[in-house]
DNA sequence: ATGAAAGCGCTAACAC
DNA sequence: GTGTTAGCGCTTTCAT
């Protein structure tokens, strides 16, 4: 009581049994009759007793938990990373909590500081990257490290890689479908497409894709550069709203840009949704405040967060080949779209 | 190299020392002469070998872990927390690793799975515990339990334990004297004042004090009850605007709460900032893409991280005590406030 | 179903 | 400045 710290081996004394029983009173062992186990449970709580982690884990070798990074862009505040990534980190600790795994999470953006190594350092039993695709170095450093352990990636722009990603092309044909349900015809694609932004390639692939089933032309993708990707939306808008032939609606890459082109077209003079539909991607909350609120491509972030824990905790390297890569996504209504043509309007 | 894991026996062995000089090396302990050290290394990076966390853990009872929980509402999602609770989540986290820290987090919001022994059962060094002060049944479990470590709270709804709070009240008043300063006489605060919320209450504290400095008559507060801030705010706007002596500006509570005024007022044909200026609290990235963008009170989220570290990383109780629990706040200028009265406008 | 004993890989106290 | 030694508190064989 007074001394240092309660160990087992007191927990044992009080409760008439060995210290062995008490792990394995407290670990869950089936061995152990319930009588037995409820006077280890009883004496462990009277002298407050808490198995050491630090000790359970340099035994057992494991640590029941997994690393979580959070990679920023170059530059910039490690922590200012959008709220996408912010709800992707929440629903992988929750996933990884629905597993009995801890999170541990770090936020890197700079090369100088780059630390990968939680496995092989006895941290963590695996890892879990995510981050923007567009701080390549932090990416390239990150696979030229030798692991040591399960890993998974959100945001690697690496295609040969362990990534896990949403379902881009089939998300961009729902917005892109709802968009000509809304009898729009001419619709743009704001968003840089190269190697850099394999989301964004992906994305404009569906659109690519939707608009030829439709029988409509594709237009190139209208670039949308710069680390302010609201700015970058914006000054996209000015162009593509200053053509001589203009669009009647804009599916942005991203919600970031299509906040900076609802902004630009309102500024212009435009209406949304009646003069141009809007839909962005990735479900972003600010989006419900815009004006007027973004309809937008959400993937399950929940369902996000399962999929790269499922990746970390495979036993087996099968197993992990097999699992789902790609996360579903819905189409999110709010009102930068009009309601479908010639069919009952969808229920904000 | 083909066998099982590396130890610091295999690197002494390489490098010609003792296992003892080799953690004392890699430890950076000044007693090595740097040639010593330079050949540990230089064995170490040869060999791939890192310190083994869990050991070193054991050994030495300290982790370098601090824990972070984010208490969220009862009865939801765990990490559905507001986006300001993300950003104070994600600064707690950089300010942790500018000390060598690495952090634990982790988010709950039920009863059955509260857990804040993350210190006694050595998982942890400190504890940071940010949230809602709504979930009143997690902050009193949380104080019944023995923590054995240093903690600290942000969200904390009781006034007498260890918390860290935005300067509540100097806000306020910042945001009230803008109100003032851009010619507003009949200023509304909009949100619950009771004990749930000492945030609020200190805002309406402030604002009270700011109103009577001006020879202004303070409201009462205008309740924005319920779980979606949002249509809580709408619903107050509602209410306010619809009295017969409708005030010509609203303070609210917080930015949720401002963001449903803003949809509500322009919803009911007013114009903001002509018509009606809008201030918020709590410095939301969304409240720059709301219409207008929101005027807001920013809490500075780096400092705020720092000052909860410093808490849980004091030596001493008294350096604990000492410590500040004020974190400074500064005005956002967007355009939800006309510009001053008699008085060169502020840029944007 | 339980106990005895070994030992995980490191840090720190002590010696020189 | 470096080597020697002990042992952190648990989990896990192995034995009964």
């Amino acid at each position: 009581m007074g001394r240092g710290r309660v160990t087992s081996i007191d927990v044992a004394e009080a409760a008439g049994v060995s210290q062995s029983t008490v792990s394995r009173a407290l670990a869950g062992s089936p061995a152990i009759t319930p009588e037995t186990r409820m006077r280890v449970e009883q004496a462990a709580r009277d002298l407050g007793y808490h198995v050491d982690a630090r000790a359970a884990r340099l035994r057992s070798g494991r640590t029941g938990t997994l690393a979580i990074v959070v990679v920023g862009r170059s530059g910039y505040d490690p922590t200012r990373v959008s709220a996408f990534h912010y709800a992707l980190l929440g629903s992988t600790c929750a996933a990884a909590a629905e597993r009995g795994y801890q999170s541990l999470v770090s936020f890197q953006s700079e090369a100088e500081h780059y630390s990968w190594n939680f496995v092989a350092s006895g941290q963590a039993d695996g890892l879990v990257v995510m981050g923007t695709s567009v701080n390549r170095a932090a990416w390239a450093d990150l696979r030229q490290t030798e692991l040591q352990g399960p890993s998974v990636f959100w945001g690697d722009p690496f295609d040969d890689g362990r990534w896990v990603r949403a379902d881009n092309r089939g998300g961009a044909q729902l917005a892109v479908n709802r968009l000509i349900a809304a009898g729009h015809k001419r619709i743009a694609f704001v968003g840089t497409v190269d190697a850099i932004h394999p989301q964004f390639a992906e994305r404009y692939e569906g659109y690519r894709i939707a608009l030829e089933q439709a029988g409509l032309e594709p237009g190139k993708p209208v670039p949308a550069e710069g680390d302010d990707r609201v700015a970058a939306g914006r000054a996209a808008a000015a162009t593509v709203m200053a053509q001589t032939d203009r669009p009647d609606a804009i599916f942005a890459a991203n919600d970031a840009i299509a906040l900076g082109v609802l902004e630009q077209i309102s500024r212009m003079g435009f209406a949304v949704p009646d003069d141009i539909g809007v839909v962005g991607f990735d479900g972003l909350a600010a989006g419900e405040h815009a004006h007027p609120p973004l309809t937008t491509i959400e993937p399950d972030f929940a369902e996000a967060g399962r999929v790269l824990v499922a990746h970390v905790c495979a036993e087996t390297d099968d197993e992990a080949r097999e699992a789902a890569r790609r996360v579903p996504v819905r189409l999110v209504e709010r009102r930068s779209v009009r309601p479908p043509e010639a069919a009952t309007p969808p229920r904000t």
